[in-house]
DNA sequence: TAGATTGTTAATCGATTAACAATC
DNA sequence: TAGATTGTTAATCGATTAACAATC
């Protein structure tokens, strides 16, 4: 292995994955991709209510997207559906289905069995959707042996032979960020070409690996973000008003920036703390070392 | 509330939030936003290492991004690097962290306690970037009382006192999925502004209100689409070779498309299940439903 | 035939990237 | 001063969207 280290495609929500690969190996956008599992979600329910056929603006709406990009985004499928009427809708769950390869099963294992590694191994939509879990790996010698979602957990020394014997192409990481790229080069090197991080950590792989990464942390960041930009804008909801960035103070102030280092010379409206908090919040944020064991 | 509802800016990875609000409040591009948290944490991580400045270029890398974008990224919040030098990095932590709002305290509520909300509340990446878990709410009766990271789970009737008293502007939904849309409404009724959403739905929402989603189930099948694809492209990888799509046949075949509604009227060298396959991967995926109560 | 809805075109928008002048 | 590195420009690329001709 090891044919060029790239870091992941990381870039977290705009375009994960979206460099990777010859991405848009039979001419579907990355855009699209991330697209059709909403699409086939709301499909099934659709199927479910034994609907059989749904419109492009009907089945938009249920995705949550408009329905020009619907439509786009069904037109790198094939023609599958039918002018004046609508698209079958069975026969576009298969085709969709097919389209992201879960007409097949995909064995996938889990290291890292803490709480969250419980939940996902817990978690419905894996089977649900041609997923299945064929181990759960942790290191730790007091979580091995125990159970979790009716699967024993097993050593982290038997994933070789798991995932060769499964042919387990997936991996899902849910260990402490430091046990993260050990785990994932092993992955890596046993043979899997999938991973899946919920560890706050960018992984390197060689080329043909993907990582995608789901980060709470980012999540609650980027919330965050939004959410301080509406105490400036809506001054009905009298909250924390004082406590946004004035704006037009900030150029100027950056003129002043290195001069002192990291010291306050800037004259926001703010309490100015400095970087180096040293009480909470200064720790190794992202850690999930509270949540599992490695 | 209901000024009008609008589905939240879906569309998975590619732009979550990206449609939502003015977006670019102050001339800051989403995909920049998004980034912003990996570069705090990349950061963060030289902070402790005491290293007092960084360029662009090893920063990118421990970003995993290359540094024109991040070069491009930090001109959008300011002058904040030294040419020739770099940037100080305990400045510049301290300037993402206002940027992102994290300088101030964001309360938080975790609504449905079952293995993803304990996990959830346990994640050492809440408390250490600013967010506090304000409350753990459920709505069985057999989880209230119980206590989940040293807080007691409290009846989600106690969620309108808890979002004022504690000015909660941000909610996060780890619910079954039929339970989310229902929850959703209460947290916005109560006045919380900003949603992070780990139940496999689309949530409608008013205007001026966020919502971010983390959706496991979706990672996965963009994963498995990336995987079918290697499988036709590497042929040294001898396993589900013969599970690829054939494509070419693809194009041709659409036009046989509806006559047989779903029935197989395919040439794949694919075994060409029905759409309705009956037995598992046809329940409601996407179910978080054996994950925790509501 | 008339109405409905797809599939596609083309315009627009936003994001990425390389290159380099500015400047420490 | 010479070397290093930022901040910005401009070109490129990909994604979104409205509009509408094709067609069921």
């Amino acid at each position: 292995m090891a044919i060029g280290r790239s870091p992941q495609s990381s870039s977290q929500t705009p375009d994960q994955g979206a460099a990777r690969r010859p991405s848009r190996a039979r001419g579907i956008p990355e855009a699209t991709v991330a697209r059709l599992p909403l699409y086939l979600r709301a499909l099934t329910a659709l199927s479910e209510r034994s609907v059989p056929t749904v419109s492009s603006e009907e089945l938009a709406a249920a995705a949550g997207v408009n329905s020009a990009k619907l439509r786009k985004d069904f037109s790198y499928l094939g023609s599958y559906g039918t002018r004046g009427v609508g698209y079958d809708v069975e026969y576009l769950v298969y085709q969709i289905s097919r389209e992201l390869g879960l007409t097949q099963d995909w064995p996938v294992v889990i290291v890292g069995i803490g709480n969250l590694g419980h939940a996902l191994a817990n978690y419905g939509g894996f089977a649900s959707r041609g997923f299945r879990v064929a181990a759960l790996l942790d290191a730790d010698p007091a979580v091995v042996g125990s159970s979790a979602a009716g699967l024993p957990v097993r050593h982290m020394d038997e994933l070789e032979e798991i995932v060769e014997t499964q042919a387990v192409s997936i991996g899902v990481i849910t260990t402490p960020p430091g046990a993260a790229q050990q785990v994932c080069d092993r992955l890596v090197e046993a043979g899997v070409t999938s991973i899946l991080n919920f560890a706050p950590t960018v992984l390197t792989v060689p080329d043909g690996v993907d990582v995608r990464k789901v980060d709470l942390s980012i999540e609650l960041q980027i919330l965050a973000f939004h959410e301080q930009r509406k105490a400036g804008e809506e001054p009905d909801r009298g909250e924390s008003v004082l406590d946004r960035a004035p704006g037009p103070v900030r150029a100027a102030a950056a003129k002043l920036r290195r001069a002192a280092g990291a010291s306050a010379k800037r004259t926001d409206a703010k309490a100015e703390p400095e970087p180096a908090k040293g009480g909470p919040g200064q720790g190794p944020e992202g850690d999930l070392s509270a949540v599992m064991p490695a």
